[in-house]
RNA sequence: GGGCGGUUAGCUCAGUGGUAGAGCACUUCGUUCACACCGAAGGGGUCACAGGUUCAAAUCCUGUACCGCCCACCA
């Protein structure tokens, strides 16, 4: 293998193995019953998405555990599908109608829902193309929709059950209503915003002409539904008058005057105007004096004819036209700014509208519990682990869920009503009829489904839920959830309680939270702000490779990442430096012994016990979650101590042919074990090298590999002590050469040494350029250094400027005399001696020692130049 | 209002009790037969601030400031 380019390619590379991969059946799990399965069931993209970065680091997680655990030894199934994400769909495909000038209502349901597929169709499968280019190893002959035919009969066995159960149930709310989608959103689906407004003071007289009350508001429109101004009954001002009539100003209509726990008297007049239909406050108010509830507000957010005169004004410009005609007719007793909490539709960026509606609610409150439970007793754990808080606090407050929206993409409400009203729970028409059997059934209910109702079914329903398939009782619980935080409430509450309830356990033992991936200046990534960063473009640049190294490396318990194109490059030649390091491995191993020999030098040991402690480390990080400190330690290995060190120090020996074969077995045993290790962060590099190894025992993929197993005895603690000095030597003997100009490679004659090297004088020499190495001290003038209590000497003091030496000696014995200075004071301290740990005492006294003796030799170089 | 993260070298970040580390950037040198997407040598930090605990604090405790995220029905 010797045809290698010395300029690494990614796309020739990344391109060649995915589909051979895919045709080996390495995506599928194996079949081996005796191996314990290992299951993620990938956060199903939207089909109206297209890979953004923050895909780019959660799908390639997956997969790392993947190919982490398959080389454990277990049976991987990572299953992959899509979401149909109502809102988002519809209005991906509303957007494309009113292109063509057409619309949903004007084409009818059933043709919209025909168009969405077709759209589904066409483009709806983007995402799932992308995540080969990262190299996704997934199932992809298990791949599921959420609005599959199998998956929609999931979905409405779900929705009966807890209907018949009482845990679904119909009921009027006041709901959070989208005026531009035009359907209602749950709680978490909007977002809270401050914006400056104001506060208007309005009077509202006494039907009996005795004077007024005045009332606060932010949202004077909505007086036009007022149906009572509230006080609260401590409230002295107000003392005697509740009970009294009330003229609500425009409309001229009557208004009791209430006594209600809710104002507070401290805010605004203390007196507070009741619109129950578009108030969740006010509802409570209006349903404890059971007080009528009057709809303003039409689903665009239009005036109804509650409004009198105002009716069919868009909301806003109806609070002009109010606030004008009040203040005209003498109404306003002022207007303060203020600054106004609103909601804001995650989805349209629209402010939200309360309005009172008839809504499908779930009962989470009763699920609550157990899902509770199964998180406090450990059986699902939570990385990092503070997320287990976060989760804890929602869930012990957790509300009803409003699962009903006013669409057509989605799954219909399996819901029929009789002639009387009744409703039926049933999976057809049929059902319900039958279920009804006297009253005729008239109607379907129009609304679909949340889309998080049919997504908390996904670690079951994808694998054939409700019935008892062999992939359910095979795969499920699944293993491991990776998901980011803004979806912790939407979705991973839902499915932890849906699994507990209708699977019957938990839907998976862990749940792994990654971070945001943000700007290089820490921005958002968003396509509207022009801040996102394609990744596919990205992979063109530098390879799939070397975006998932990026994204991985800095992967942890953390919860932003920067993404900068510069790490991407720091990337590629991470991978530039993998591939010619193997590739002059590979060059120099030419019919080499494939058999460990029985002699080996320091260094070998060196490496092979370095080798060893990359292994412990980097699977003990992958298994918590750690991806930052796993590839730390592979980078560190790899570059620092497999190529600028063992390799550099290996290149004399492995021109010898009677040398040369122990340091060609080490290299290609480090190599091999570190690709393996490699595999789950960048899987194309290498397989591509693997597949070139030449190795006496070698699985077809690397990808089919086992994980390394590294043999205790390579663990040498010693001898890495013993080499990092030399090493250190070194280091110091080429500081000396820089001293002098000498640049790296060319030789320098003779080098003197007092002290004891380890053994690795040949090392010195070679990683120093140095062609001897003789014990004492030279003659002549020379310049010298101690390292590790080693003193080394160069005798060149014709090429040193006495100045310039002079300088550097008076600049280090500074330096020492401070650290002197220091640890004598600590010595010196009393409390120090008798309370810190004698081994602290015991290396401070050594330090001290070290310090005075090279003082003691700084001293004598001094006068060798002054 | 409550909670959670963060604040360490110019930049991005490691570092959970014993005298500060990496990569990049920067300076100097170098085309030595794997790699210039490279190698060698160097400069650079009162670890946000203020208290406290301790012989010893970047590290533990308390508080403050700033940045970010999440939760929360004051009209």
């Amino acid at each position: 293998m010797t045809n290698m380019e010395p300029r690494y390619d990614a796309s020739t590379v990344e391109s060649k193995w995915y589909g051979r991969w895919e045709a080996a059946g390495l995506f599928q799990p194996d079949p081996d019953p005796n191996k314990k399965p290992f299951t993620v069931t990938i956060p199903p993209p939207n089909i109206t998405g297209s890979l953004h970065m923050g895909h780019a680091l959660c799908y390639p997680i997956q997969d790392l555990y993947g190919r982490f655990q398959r080389m454990q030894g277990r049976s991987v199934l990572i299953l992959p599908g899509q979401d149909h994400a109502g809102i988002a769909t519809q209005s991906v495909v509303e957007k494309m109608l009113r292109k063509e000038g057409s619309s949903g209502a004007q084409i009818g349901r059933d043709k919209f829902v025909e168009r969405v597929w077709e759209w589904r169709k066409e483009s709806g499968d983007n995402i799932l193309h992308q995540l080969r280019t990262l190299g996704c190893a997934f199932d992809w002959s298990r791949s599921r929709f959420t609005l599959d035919e199998k998956y929609h009969e999931a979905v409405l066995k779900a929705f009966i059950d807890w209907f018949d159960q009482g845990l679904i149930f119909r009921g009027k709310r006041v709901v959070n209503w989208d005026p531009v989608l035009q359907t209602s959103v749950s709680d978490i689906e909007t977002e809270r915003k401050t914006v400056r407004g104001k506060l208007y003071y309005i009077r509202y007289p006494f039907a009996d002409g005795s004077g007024s009350v005045t009332i606060a508001t932010t949202r004077p429109e909505t007086m036009l539904a007022d149906v009572a101004v509230a006080v609260h009954p401590s409230d002295p001002r107000y003392k005697g008058l509740t009970g009294k009539t009330l003229i609500l100003p425009l409309l001229n209509r009557e208004l009791p005057l209430i006594a209600d726990q809710y104002p507070d008297p401290a805010f605004g007049s203390g007196a507070v105007k009741i619109t129950p239909a578009h108030d969740p406050n006010d509802y409570q108010v209006g349903v404890r004096h059971n007080l009528p509830m009057p709809v303003l507000l039409d689903s665009r957010g239009r005036i109804t004819e509650e409004g009198g005169p105002y009716a069919g004004l868009d909301r806003n410009e109806a609070r002009k036209r109010i606030v004008a005609d009040l203040e005209e007719q003498g109404f306003i007793e002022k207007i303060e700014d203020h600054d106004i909490p609103i909601l804001i539709s995650d989805r349209s960026k629209e402010p939200i509208e309360p309005l009172l509606s008839e809504q499908w609610f779930c009962d989470q409150p009763k699920l609550a519990a157990s899902a509770i439970d199964v998180v406090r007793n450990g059986d699902v754990k939570f990385f990092p682990e503070r997320y287990e808080k976060i989760y804890l606090d929602w869930m012990e407050n957790i509300r009803e869920w409003c699962i009903s929206r006013q669409l057509w993409w989605g799954h219909r409400i399996p819901v029929y009503y009789g002639e009387d009203g009744t409703a039926y729970a049933a999976l057809s028409w049929e059902k319900a009829q039958s279920k009804a059997s006297a009253s005729k059934i008239v109607r379907q209910d129009d609304d679909v489904l949340d889309t998080w109702f049919s997504s908390g079914l996904w670690p079951f329903a994808t694998l054939g839920w409700p019935e008892q398939t062999d992939d359910l009782k095979r795969f499920y619980p699944t293993s491991l959830l990776v998901t980011d935080r803004n979806i912790l409430y939407l979705w991973v509450s839902r499915m932890i309680m849906m699994g507990l309830d209708f699977a019957k356990s938990k839907p998976f033992e862990d749940v792994f939270i990654y971070a945001t991936v943000l700007t290089e200046d820490g921005r958002r990534m968003s396509k509207s702000l022009g801040t996102g960063v394609d990744p596919l473009e990205v992979i063109q640049k530098v390879g799939a490779d070397a975006l998932r190294y990026t994204l991985l490396s800095q992967t942890g318990a953390n919860q932003d990442i920067r993404y900068s194109e510069r790490k991407t490059e720091e990337a590629r030649n991470f991978c530039n430096k993998i591939w010619n390091a193997t590739r002059f491995v590979l060059l120099n191993t030419e019919g080499s012994l494939r058999q460990q020999p029985a002699e080996l030098e320091d260094v070998d040991k060196w490496l092979l016990s370095r080798l060893a402690m990359t292994e412990k480390t980097v699977k003990s990080a992958f298994e918590g979650y750690d991806l930052q400190t796993a590839c730390q330690a592979l980078y560190q290995f790899f570059w620092s101590e497999l190529c600028d060190w063992y390799i550099e120090v290996a290149k004399p020996r492995l021109i010898d042919p009677g040398k040369r074969e122990t340091p060609q077995w080490v290299l290609l045993t480090s190599i091999d074990a570190f690709l393996r290790m490699m595999h789950p962060v960048m899987p194309f590099i290498t397989e591509e090298l693997y597949a070139n190894l030449p190795l006496p025992k070698k699985a077809e993929f690397i990808m089919s590999a086992p994980w390394p197993e590294i043999p205790p005895e390579f663990s040498q603690p010693d001898v890495e002590a013993r080499m990092e000095r030399v090493f250190e030597i070194t280091r110091g003997l080429r500081a000396l050469r820089a001293e002098l100009g000498l640049t790296p490679g060319v030789s320098v004659p003779v080098a003197y040494c007092e002290g004891d090297i380890a053994g690795g004088d040949w090392i010195v020499k070679s990683q120093a350029w140095v062609q001897e190495i003789r014990a004492g001290k030279p003659d002549g003038k020379h310049i010298s250094a101690t390292v590790e209590g080693v003193d080394i000497h160069l005798p060149l003091g014709d090429l040193v400027d006495p100045a310039k030496e002079l300088d550097r000696i008076g600049r280090e014995e500074i330096k020492a005399r401070e650290e002197l200075a220091k640890t004598e004071e600590r010595l010196g301290d009393a409390t120090f001696i008798e309370r810190a740990k004698p081994e602290v005492v015991e290396r401070a006294r050594e330090q001290a020692e070290e310090i005075r003796s090279r003082l003691r030799k700084l001293e004598e170089r001094r006068k060798l130049f002054g």
